[in-house]
RNA sequence: GGCGCCAUCGUCUAGCCUGGUUAGGACGCAGGGUUUUCAACCCUGUAACACGGGUUCGAAUCCCGUUGGCGCUACCA
Protein backbone atom coordinates (compact mmCIF):
# COMPACT_ATOMS: atom_id res chain seq x y z
CA UNK A 1 0.00 0.00 0.00
CA UNK A 2 1.58 3.42 -1.32
CA UNK A 3 2.46 5.64 2.00
CA UNK A 4 0.38 8.83 2.25
CA UNK A 5 0.72 11.35 4.74
CA UNK A 6 -0.43 15.26 5.60
CA UNK A 7 -0.48 18.67 6.74
CA UNK A 8 -3.72 19.76 8.09
CA UNK A 9 -3.58 23.17 9.37
CA UNK A 10 -6.17 25.11 10.45
CA UNK A 11 -6.33 28.98 8.89
CA UNK A 12 -6.74 30.55 12.42
CA UNK A 13 -3.77 32.28 12.13
CA UNK A 14 -0.43 32.79 10.43
CA UNK A 15 1.80 29.20 9.48
CA UNK A 16 3.47 28.88 12.44
CA UNK A 17 6.86 26.80 13.03
CA UNK A 18 5.43 24.14 14.58
CA UNK A 19 3.17 23.30 11.85
CA UNK A 20 6.17 24.20 9.35
CA UNK A 21 8.23 20.97 10.95
CA UNK A 22 4.85 18.80 10.81
CA UNK A 23 5.01 19.51 7.57
CA UNK A 24 8.61 18.32 6.59
CA UNK A 25 8.63 15.45 8.65
CA UNK A 26 5.18 14.47 6.76
CA UNK A 27 7.15 15.31 3.85
CA UNK A 28 10.05 13.72 4.51
CA UNK A 29 8.45 10.61 5.79
CA UNK A 30 6.35 10.10 2.40
CA UNK A 31 8.57 11.08 -0.14
CA UNK A 32 11.33 8.47 1.28
CA UNK A 33 9.19 5.69 1.14
CA UNK A 34 8.01 6.75 -2.16
CA UNK A 35 4.74 7.90 -1.20
CA UNK A 36 2.21 10.79 -1.22
CA UNK A 37 1.90 14.22 0.98
CA UNK A 38 -1.16 15.97 1.15
CA UNK A 39 -2.01 19.61 2.20
CA UNK A 40 -5.71 19.54 3.73
CA UNK A 41 -6.96 22.97 5.34
CA UNK A 42 -8.73 22.42 8.39
CA UNK A 43 -11.34 25.13 8.09
CA UNK A 44 -14.34 23.70 10.00
CA UNK A 45 -14.76 26.33 12.42
CA UNK A 46 -15.88 29.08 10.25
CA UNK A 47 -15.67 32.01 13.28
CA UNK A 48 -12.51 31.60 13.31
CA UNK A 49 -10.91 30.32 9.69
CA UNK A 50 -9.68 32.73 7.48
CA UNK A 51 -9.15 32.91 4.00
CA UNK A 52 -6.07 34.98 4.38
CA UNK A 53 -4.59 32.68 6.51
CA UNK A 54 -4.88 29.64 4.05
CA UNK A 55 -3.00 32.10 1.56
CA UNK A 56 -0.49 32.18 4.50
CA UNK A 57 -0.48 28.97 4.84
CA UNK A 58 0.02 27.88 0.95
CA UNK A 59 2.45 30.55 0.60
CA UNK A 60 4.66 29.39 3.26
CA UNK A 61 4.93 25.51 2.34
CA UNK A 62 5.56 26.71 -1.09
CA UNK A 63 8.40 29.04 0.31
CA UNK A 64 9.84 26.00 2.18
CA UNK A 65 9.51 23.67 -0.94
CA UNK A 66 7.45 21.67 0.92
CA UNK A 67 5.21 20.70 -2.30
CA UNK A 68 2.44 18.51 -1.56
CA UNK A 69 0.58 16.46 -3.85
CA UNK A 70 -2.94 16.19 -5.35
CA UNK A 71 -5.13 19.35 -4.99
CA UNK A 72 -5.52 20.98 -1.73
CA UNK A 73 -8.06 19.97 0.33
CA UNK A 74 -10.56 22.11 2.22
CA UNK A 75 -12.47 20.26 4.82
CA UNK A 76 -15.27 22.69 4.67
CA UNK A 77 -15.76 21.50 1.26
CA UNK A 78 -16.33 17.80 2.80
CA UNK A 79 -19.21 18.41 5.17
CA UNK A 80 -21.99 16.60 2.69
CA UNK A 81 -19.54 13.96 2.92
CA UNK A 82 -19.36 14.23 6.55
CA UNK A 83 -22.42 14.38 6.48
CA UNK A 84 -23.29 11.38 5.35
CA UNK A 85 -21.16 9.54 7.57
CA UNK A 86 -22.69 11.47 10.53
CA UNK A 87 -26.14 9.94 9.09
CA UNK A 88 -25.52 6.64 9.39
CA UNK A 89 -23.88 6.33 12.89
CA UNK A 90 -27.00 7.78 14.01
CA UNK A 91 -29.22 4.91 11.87
CA UNK A 92 -26.52 2.49 13.57
CA UNK A 93 -27.40 3.66 16.72
CA UNK A 94 -23.34 4.64 17.54
CA UNK A 95 -24.16 8.33 17.48
CA UNK A 96 -26.58 10.42 19.31
CA UNK A 97 -28.24 13.72 19.75
CA UNK A 98 -27.50 15.35 23.07
CA UNK A 99 -29.96 18.18 24.42
CA UNK A 100 -28.03 19.38 26.99
CA UNK A 101 -27.31 22.98 26.88
CA UNK A 102 -23.44 24.80 27.37
CA UNK A 103 -25.20 26.14 30.99
CA UNK A 104 -25.84 22.13 32.02
CA UNK A 105 -22.66 21.04 30.68
CA UNK A 106 -20.39 23.96 32.53
CA UNK A 107 -22.27 22.88 35.55
CA UNK A 108 -21.75 19.64 35.17
CA UNK A 109 -18.07 20.76 35.10
CA UNK A 110 -18.11 22.50 37.77
CA UNK A 111 -19.51 19.52 39.93
CA UNK A 112 -16.93 17.35 38.49
CA UNK A 113 -14.09 19.82 39.24
CA UNK A 114 -15.32 19.40 43.40
CA UNK A 115 -15.17 15.47 43.08
CA UNK A 116 -11.88 15.78 41.51
CA UNK A 117 -12.34 13.18 38.57
CA UNK A 118 -11.86 13.93 35.00
CA UNK A 119 -14.05 16.78 33.31
CA UNK A 120 -16.65 14.48 31.26
CA UNK A 121 -20.17 14.10 29.76
CA UNK A 122 -21.62 11.12 29.82
CA UNK A 123 -25.23 12.02 28.19
CA UNK A 124 -28.21 10.13 29.22
CA UNK A 125 -30.13 11.09 26.29
CA UNK A 126 -28.26 8.43 24.18
CA UNK A 127 -31.38 5.99 25.57
CA UNK A 128 -33.43 8.37 23.64
CA UNK A 129 -35.48 6.53 20.80
CA UNK A 130 -34.64 8.26 17.35
CA UNK A 131 -38.36 9.09 16.98
CA UNK A 132 -38.36 10.95 20.00
CA UNK A 133 -34.97 12.65 19.45
CA UNK A 134 -35.81 13.88 16.04
CA UNK A 135 -39.21 14.96 17.81
CA UNK A 136 -37.29 16.67 20.10
CA UNK A 137 -34.86 18.37 17.65
CA UNK A 138 -37.47 20.09 16.45
CA UNK A 139 -37.80 22.56 19.10
CA UNK A 140 -34.82 22.25 21.18
CA UNK A 141 -30.89 22.51 20.11
CA UNK A 142 -29.28 19.67 20.07
CA UNK A 143 -25.42 18.38 19.19
CA UNK A 144 -24.29 14.81 17.67
CA UNK A 145 -22.32 12.82 19.81
CA UNK A 146 -20.50 9.38 19.69
CA UNK A 147 -22.17 6.72 22.56
CA UNK A 148 -18.04 6.09 23.87
CA UNK A 149 -17.97 2.33 24.87
CA UNK A 150 -16.31 1.52 27.76
CA UNK A 151 -12.89 -0.04 27.42
CA UNK A 152 -9.58 0.54 27.38
CA UNK A 153 -7.77 2.04 23.85
CA UNK A 154 -3.99 1.22 23.02
CA UNK A 155 -2.50 1.95 20.19
CA UNK A 156 0.92 2.01 18.78
CA UNK A 157 3.04 5.13 18.97
CA UNK A 158 5.95 4.99 16.11
CA UNK A 159 7.51 7.49 18.10
CA UNK A 160 6.36 6.55 21.92
CA UNK A 161 5.63 2.83 21.48
CA UNK A 162 2.69 1.50 23.33
CA UNK A 163 -0.05 4.48 24.58
CA UNK A 164 -3.47 3.43 26.75
CA UNK A 165 -6.45 5.79 27.36
CA UNK A 166 -9.24 4.67 29.44
CA UNK A 167 -12.55 5.51 27.69
CA UNK A 168 -14.21 5.34 30.87
CA UNK A 169 -12.50 9.23 31.49
CA UNK A 170 -13.74 10.63 27.88
CA UNK A 171 -17.45 10.66 28.16
CA UNK A 172 -19.37 10.86 24.98
CA UNK A 173 -17.34 12.90 22.36
CA UNK A 174 -18.85 15.22 20.44
CA UNK A 175 -18.93 14.77 16.58
CA UNK A 176 -20.68 17.72 14.93
CA UNK A 177 -23.12 20.64 15.87
CA UNK A 178 -25.84 19.74 13.63
CA UNK A 179 -25.62 17.12 10.47
CA UNK A 180 -24.17 19.99 8.48
CA UNK A 181 -21.54 21.09 10.82
CA UNK A 182 -18.75 18.42 11.85
CA UNK A 183 -16.89 18.78 14.47
CA UNK A 184 -12.85 18.31 14.74
CA UNK A 185 -12.46 14.92 15.62
CA UNK A 186 -15.38 13.43 13.32
CA UNK A 187 -13.89 15.54 10.41
CA UNK A 188 -10.44 14.39 10.58
CA UNK A 189 -10.70 10.75 11.04
CA UNK A 190 -13.65 10.66 7.86
CA UNK A 191 -10.85 12.74 5.84
CA UNK A 192 -7.74 10.72 6.66
CA UNK A 193 -10.13 7.54 5.48
CA UNK A 194 -11.35 9.03 2.84
CA UNK A 195 -7.93 10.08 1.33
CA UNK A 196 -6.50 7.11 2.21
CA UNK A 197 -3.97 8.48 5.00
CA UNK A 198 -1.51 5.41 6.34
CA UNK A 199 0.61 7.90 8.68
CA UNK A 200 -0.97 10.23 10.97
CA UNK A 201 1.91 12.56 11.94
CA UNK A 202 1.26 14.98 14.21
CA UNK A 203 1.80 17.31 17.39
CA UNK A 204 2.22 15.67 20.33
CA UNK A 205 -0.69 18.16 21.84
CA UNK A 206 -2.48 15.83 19.97
CA UNK A 207 -2.03 12.71 21.94
CA UNK A 208 -4.82 13.08 23.94
CA UNK A 209 -7.06 13.54 20.76
CA UNK A 210 -5.66 10.08 19.50
CA UNK A 211 -8.42 7.63 21.60
CA UNK A 212 -11.36 9.57 20.73
CA UNK A 213 -10.49 9.42 16.85
CA UNK A 214 -9.71 5.57 17.53
CA UNK A 215 -13.50 5.42 18.82
CA UNK A 216 -14.53 6.77 15.59
CA UNK A 217 -12.55 4.99 13.70
CA UNK A 218 -13.79 1.62 14.89
CA UNK A 219 -17.49 3.19 15.11
CA UNK A 220 -17.13 3.70 11.56
CA UNK A 221 -15.56 0.75 10.82
CA UNK A 222 -12.28 2.50 9.18
CA UNK A 223 -9.01 1.11 9.34
CA UNK A 224 -6.79 2.92 11.87
CA UNK A 225 -3.56 4.69 10.86
CA UNK A 226 -0.38 4.06 12.32
CA UNK A 227 0.62 6.92 14.33
CA UNK A 228 3.57 9.13 15.63
CA UNK A 229 3.30 12.16 17.66
CA UNK A 230 6.51 14.47 17.59
CA UNK A 231 7.71 16.39 20.30
CA UNK A 232 6.53 20.34 20.85
CA UNK A 233 9.12 22.86 20.08
CA UNK A 234 8.92 25.17 23.09
CA UNK A 235 10.21 28.21 23.93
CA UNK A 236 13.10 29.30 26.11
CA UNK A 237 10.57 28.82 29.06
CA UNK A 238 9.81 25.78 28.06
CA UNK A 239 6.25 26.43 27.09
CA UNK A 240 4.82 25.69 23.82
CA UNK A 241 6.13 28.68 21.50
CA UNK A 242 3.87 31.10 20.77
CA UNK A 243 3.71 34.40 19.65
CA UNK A 244 4.58 36.99 22.37
CA UNK A 245 8.18 34.81 22.22
CA UNK A 246 8.75 36.76 19.46
CA UNK A 247 8.72 35.76 15.30
CA UNK A 248 6.47 32.07 15.25
CA UNK A 249 5.09 32.27 11.84
CA UNK A 250 7.26 31.04 9.02
CA UNK A 251 6.26 34.48 6.94
CA UNK A 252 8.18 36.15 9.75
CA UNK A 253 11.34 34.36 9.47
CA UNK A 254 10.80 34.61 5.65
CA UNK A 255 11.08 38.72 6.35
CA UNK A 256 13.47 38.71 8.51
CA UNK A 257 16.08 37.18 6.06
CA UNK A 258 16.52 33.62 6.79
CA UNK A 259 16.70 31.51 4.06
CA UNK A 260 14.22 28.45 3.32
CA UNK A 261 17.11 25.93 3.41
CA UNK A 262 18.45 27.02 6.81
CA UNK A 263 15.04 27.03 8.26
CA UNK A 264 13.73 23.59 6.77
CA UNK A 265 17.22 22.21 8.10
CA UNK A 266 17.35 23.80 11.81
CA UNK A 267 13.77 22.21 11.98
CA UNK A 268 14.64 19.17 11.37
CA UNK A 269 17.80 19.19 13.93
CA UNK A 270 14.82 20.00 16.51
CA UNK A 271 13.88 16.60 17.66
CA UNK A 272 15.41 14.08 15.34
CA UNK A 273 19.44 13.68 14.91
CA UNK A 274 20.89 11.51 12.29
CA UNK A 275 23.19 8.45 13.20
CA UNK A 276 26.65 10.03 12.68
CA UNK A 277 27.42 14.05 13.52
CA UNK A 278 26.60 15.73 10.08
CA UNK A 279 24.46 18.63 10.67
CA UNK A 280 23.66 20.86 7.64
CA UNK A 281 21.69 18.70 4.88
CA UNK A 282 19.47 19.66 1.94
CA UNK A 283 16.18 18.55 1.62
CA UNK A 284 17.61 15.58 -0.67
CA UNK A 285 19.68 14.30 1.54
CA UNK A 286 16.93 14.82 4.53
CA UNK A 287 14.32 12.37 2.51
CA UNK A 288 17.25 9.82 2.32
CA UNK A 289 18.50 10.45 6.05
CA UNK A 290 15.61 10.70 7.75
CA UNK A 291 14.41 8.32 10.03
CA UNK A 292 10.83 8.68 12.73
CA UNK A 293 12.42 6.19 14.78
CA UNK A 294 15.35 8.20 15.08
CA UNK A 295 12.57 11.19 16.35
CA UNK A 296 13.21 12.58 19.72
CA UNK A 297 10.46 12.18 22.63
CA UNK A 298 10.68 15.43 24.81
CA UNK A 299 10.02 18.32 23.45
CA UNK A 300 12.69 20.79 21.97
CA UNK A 301 13.39 24.81 22.70
CA UNK A 302 13.54 26.86 19.20
CA UNK A 303 17.32 28.04 19.59
CA UNK A 304 17.11 30.98 17.83
CA UNK A 305 21.26 31.02 18.15
CA UNK A 306 21.66 27.98 16.28
CA UNK A 307 19.05 29.04 13.78
CA UNK A 308 21.21 31.98 12.64
CA UNK A 309 24.59 29.92 12.49
CA UNK A 310 22.99 27.40 9.78
CA UNK A 311 21.20 30.57 8.62
CA UNK A 312 25.39 32.10 7.92
CA UNK A 313 26.38 28.76 6.70
CA UNK A 314 24.10 29.12 3.88
CA UNK A 315 24.26 32.38 3.30
CA UNK A 316 28.00 32.08 3.11
CA UNK A 317 27.63 29.06 0.27
CA UNK A 318 25.94 32.40 -2.06
CA UNK A 319 27.44 33.75 -4.99
CA UNK A 320 27.29 37.69 -4.27
CA UNK A 321 25.06 38.16 -7.36
CA UNK A 322 22.10 35.89 -5.31
CA UNK A 323 22.96 37.61 -2.29
CA UNK A 324 22.49 41.35 -3.66
CA UNK A 325 18.70 39.81 -4.71
CA UNK A 326 18.11 39.50 -1.47
CA UNK A 327 19.61 41.80 0.05
CA UNK A 328 18.09 44.76 -2.25
CA UNK A 329 14.36 45.11 0.00
CA UNK A 330 16.46 45.97 2.88
CA UNK A 331 18.25 48.21 1.09
CA UNK A 332 15.68 49.92 -0.74
CA UNK A 333 15.88 53.54 0.70
CA UNK A 334 18.66 54.32 -0.94
CA UNK A 335 17.99 53.20 -4.25
CA UNK A 336 21.09 51.26 -4.43
CA UNK A 337 22.34 50.34 -8.11
CA UNK A 338 22.71 46.68 -9.32
CA UNK A 339 26.93 47.47 -9.28
CA UNK A 340 26.97 48.47 -5.70
CA UNK A 341 24.26 45.80 -3.79
CA UNK A 342 26.97 43.01 -5.67
CA UNK A 343 29.93 45.09 -3.91
CA UNK A 344 27.81 45.60 -1.14
CA UNK A 345 26.61 41.38 -1.06
CA UNK A 346 30.39 40.28 -1.47
CA UNK A 347 31.01 42.59 1.16
CA UNK A 348 29.21 41.24 3.69
CA UNK A 349 28.69 37.86 2.88
CA UNK A 350 30.41 36.48 5.57
CA UNK A 351 29.05 38.61 8.41
CA UNK A 352 25.31 37.81 7.66
CA UNK A 353 23.41 36.23 10.00
CA UNK A 354 20.28 37.08 8.06
CA UNK A 355 19.87 39.07 5.29
CA UNK A 356 17.67 41.87 7.41
CA UNK A 357 21.07 42.60 9.44
CA UNK A 358 22.52 44.49 6.18
CA UNK A 359 20.78 47.48 6.80
CA UNK A 360 22.43 48.10 10.09
CA UNK A 361 25.64 47.02 8.58
CA UNK A 362 26.37 48.56 5.17
CA UNK A 363 24.00 51.60 5.62
CA UNK A 364 27.25 53.05 6.11
CA UNK A 365 28.28 52.56 2.44
CA UNK A 366 25.37 55.04 1.34
CA UNK A 367 25.06 57.71 3.90
CA UNK A 368 27.98 58.03 6.17
CA UNK A 369 26.39 58.20 9.58
CA UNK A 370 27.62 61.28 11.77
CA UNK A 371 30.07 60.06 14.24
CA UNK A 372 32.44 61.47 16.94
CA UNK A 373 35.72 62.69 16.09
CA UNK A 374 37.71 60.76 18.95
CA UNK A 375 36.23 57.93 17.30
CA UNK A 376 39.08 58.50 14.72
CA UNK A 377 41.88 58.31 16.99
CA UNK A 378 43.48 54.48 17.40
CA UNK A 379 44.49 54.14 21.34
CA UNK A 380 43.95 57.40 22.01
CA UNK A 381 46.22 58.81 19.17
CA UNK A 382 46.43 63.08 19.80
CA UNK A 383 44.98 64.88 16.91
CA UNK A 384 47.60 66.27 15.23
CA UNK A 385 48.84 62.57 14.58
CA UNK A 386 45.51 61.80 12.99
CA UNK A 387 45.36 64.58 10.86
CA UNK A 388 48.36 64.40 9.80
CA UNK A 389 48.47 60.41 8.87
CA UNK A 390 45.07 61.11 6.66
CA UNK A 391 46.70 63.67 5.03
CA UNK A 392 49.28 61.17 4.05
CA UNK A 393 46.80 59.22 3.11
CA UNK A 394 44.48 61.56 1.33
CA UNK A 395 47.75 62.51 -0.85
CA UNK A 396 48.53 58.80 -1.40
CA UNK A 397 45.40 57.92 -2.91
CA UNK A 398 44.49 61.09 -4.92
CA UNK A 399 47.33 59.75 -7.03
CA UNK A 400 45.61 56.52 -7.70
CA UNK A 401 43.93 56.95 -11.16
CA UNK A 402 40.06 56.66 -10.84
CA UNK A 403 39.90 53.20 -13.39
CA UNK A 404 42.58 51.84 -10.86
CA UNK A 405 40.89 52.29 -7.61
CA UNK A 406 40.59 49.10 -6.45
CA UNK A 407 41.67 46.61 -2.93
CA UNK A 408 44.79 45.63 -5.27
CA UNK A 409 46.27 48.62 -5.96
CA UNK A 410 44.94 50.99 -2.61
CA UNK A 411 46.27 48.26 -0.55
CA UNK A 412 50.09 47.95 -2.52
CA UNK A 413 50.26 51.95 -2.23
CA UNK A 414 48.72 52.27 1.29
CA UNK A 415 50.49 49.35 3.08
CA UNK A 416 54.42 49.86 2.62
CA UNK A 417 53.12 53.74 4.70
CA UNK A 418 51.02 51.95 7.29
CA UNK A 419 53.85 48.95 8.14
CA UNK A 420 56.16 52.12 8.39
CA UNK A 421 53.76 54.46 10.54
CA UNK A 422 52.25 51.81 12.08
CA UNK A 423 49.16 50.07 10.29
CA UNK A 424 46.49 50.77 13.49
CA UNK A 425 47.84 54.82 13.54
CA UNK A 426 47.25 54.95 9.88
CA UNK A 427 44.54 52.14 8.87
CA UNK A 428 42.48 53.07 11.83
CA UNK A 429 41.59 56.51 11.11
CA UNK A 430 41.25 55.94 7.46
CA UNK A 431 38.51 53.34 8.41
CA UNK A 432 36.39 55.19 10.94
CA UNK A 433 36.60 58.67 8.09
CA UNK A 434 35.21 56.37 5.53
CA UNK A 435 32.95 53.99 7.88
CA UNK A 436 31.94 56.48 10.84
CA UNK A 437 31.56 53.55 12.45
CA UNK A 438 33.79 51.47 15.40
CA UNK A 439 33.31 48.22 13.46
CA UNK A 440 33.12 47.76 9.91
CA UNK A 441 35.07 46.12 6.98
CA UNK A 442 38.91 46.86 6.15
CA UNK A 443 39.50 50.24 4.67
CA UNK A 444 40.52 48.23 1.69
CA UNK A 445 37.37 47.15 0.88
CA UNK A 446 35.65 50.02 2.03
CA UNK A 447 37.81 52.19 -0.53
CA UNK A 448 36.79 49.66 -3.06
CA UNK A 449 32.94 49.63 -2.51
CA UNK A 450 32.93 53.53 -2.35
CA UNK A 451 35.10 54.76 -5.19
CA UNK A 452 37.97 57.17 -5.54
CA UNK A 453 35.45 60.27 -5.49
CA UNK A 454 33.38 59.29 -2.49
CA UNK A 455 36.48 57.75 -0.70
CA UNK A 456 38.59 61.36 -1.13
CA UNK A 457 35.30 63.27 0.30
CA UNK A 458 34.59 61.30 3.60
CA UNK A 459 38.40 61.50 4.02
CA UNK A 460 38.01 65.25 3.60
CA UNK A 461 35.12 65.78 5.72
CA UNK A 462 37.14 63.63 8.44
CA UNK A 463 39.99 66.11 8.28
CA UNK A 464 37.51 69.58 8.36
CA UNK A 465 35.99 68.10 11.42
CA UNK A 466 39.38 68.07 12.89
CA UNK A 467 40.13 70.90 12.32
CA UNK A 468 36.96 72.40 13.17
CA UNK A 469 37.12 70.68 17.05
C1' G B 1 -8.06 18.57 39.85
C1' G B 2 -8.02 14.34 36.12
C1' C B 3 -5.53 11.89 32.15
C1' G B 4 -1.33 11.43 29.08
C1' C B 5 3.69 12.31 27.56
C1' C B 6 8.64 13.38 28.88
C1' A B 7 13.64 13.83 31.66
C1' U B 8 22.16 13.54 29.12
C1' C B 9 26.32 20.08 29.01
C1' G B 10 22.88 26.91 29.23
C1' U B 11 20.51 25.04 24.24
C1' C B 12 19.87 21.17 20.13
C1' U B 13 21.57 16.35 20.74
C1' A B 14 24.96 11.18 20.25
C1' G B 15 25.21 7.11 23.43
C1' C B 16 20.05 3.81 25.96
C1' C B 17 16.74 -1.00 22.59
C1' U B 18 21.53 -5.19 22.55
C1' G B 19 24.62 -2.73 30.50
C1' G B 20 31.64 -2.11 30.56
C1' U B 21 32.71 5.15 26.44
C1' U B 22 38.45 9.63 28.98
C1' A B 23 29.94 10.37 28.22
C1' G B 24 30.92 12.38 21.67
C1' G B 25 29.26 16.48 18.20
C1' A B 26 26.99 21.31 17.16
C1' C B 27 25.23 26.30 18.91
C1' G B 28 26.52 29.61 22.77
C1' C B 29 30.23 31.30 26.04
C1' A B 30 35.66 32.01 27.43
C1' G B 31 40.79 32.14 25.87
C1' G B 32 44.39 32.01 21.88
C1' G B 33 45.99 32.41 16.52
C1' U B 34 45.16 35.65 12.13
C1' U B 35 43.92 41.00 11.94
C1' U B 36 43.88 48.47 12.23
C1' U B 37 38.46 47.19 14.27
C1' C B 38 34.45 43.75 13.27
C1' A B 39 32.97 39.37 10.83
C1' A B 40 34.71 34.86 8.76
C1' C B 41 38.37 31.08 9.51
C1' C B 42 41.75 27.82 12.68
C1' C B 43 43.13 25.95 17.69
C1' U B 44 42.08 25.24 22.90
C1' G B 45 38.88 25.35 26.89
C1' U B 46 33.96 25.45 29.47
C1' A B 47 29.88 22.47 30.86
C1' A B 48 25.49 17.24 31.57
C1' C B 49 23.59 11.56 32.77
C1' A B 50 17.13 15.24 37.98
C1' C B 51 16.83 12.39 42.75
C1' G B 52 16.19 7.74 45.59
C1' G B 53 15.91 2.63 45.65
C1' G B 54 16.61 -1.99 43.34
C1' U B 55 18.75 -5.90 39.53
C1' U B 56 24.02 -6.79 38.35
C1' C B 57 30.86 -8.12 39.25
C1' G B 58 29.47 -3.52 36.76
C1' A B 59 23.83 1.14 35.40
C1' A B 60 23.43 7.28 31.58
C1' U B 61 21.78 2.48 29.65
C1' C B 62 17.16 -2.47 32.63
C1' C B 63 13.01 -2.20 36.73
C1' C B 64 10.27 0.56 40.59
C1' G B 65 9.34 5.01 43.08
C1' U B 66 9.95 10.35 43.91
C1' U B 67 10.52 15.06 42.01
C1' G B 68 10.15 18.25 38.10
C1' G B 69 8.57 19.95 33.20
C1' C B 70 5.17 19.95 29.31
C1' G B 71 0.57 18.82 26.76
C1' C B 72 -4.64 17.93 26.74
C1' U B 73 -8.87 18.54 29.48
C1' A B 74 -14.78 22.87 24.29
C1' C B 75 -20.98 22.79 20.92
C1' C B 76 -11.66 25.33 18.83
C1' A B 77 -8.47 22.76 15.82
Amino acid sequence: MKIRTRIAPSPTGYMHVGTARTALFNYLFAKQNHGEFLLRIEDTDTERSKKEFETDIVNSLKWLGLNWDEELIRQSERVSIHKEYLAKLIENKKAFYCFHTIEELEEEQKNQALEKISFKHECEHKDLSLDKALEKLKKENAIIRLKTPHKKITFKDLIRGEVEFDTNLLGDISLAKNLDTPLYNLAVVVDDHETQITHVIRGEDHLPNTPKQILIQEALEFKQPEYAHLPLILSADRSKLSKRHGAVSVNEFARLGYLPKAMLNFMTLIGWHPKDDKEIFNLEELVKEFDLERVQKAGGIFNIEKLKSINNQYIKELVPAEIAKFIAPYLDMYNPTEAQLIKVAHLFKDRLNTFSEIKDLASFVFALPTYEIKLLSWKDAPKEKIKTNLQIVLSILENISEDSFDIDTTTTELMPKANNIGRGDLLWPLRVALSGMAKSPSPFEILDVLGKKESINRIKKALEKLNES
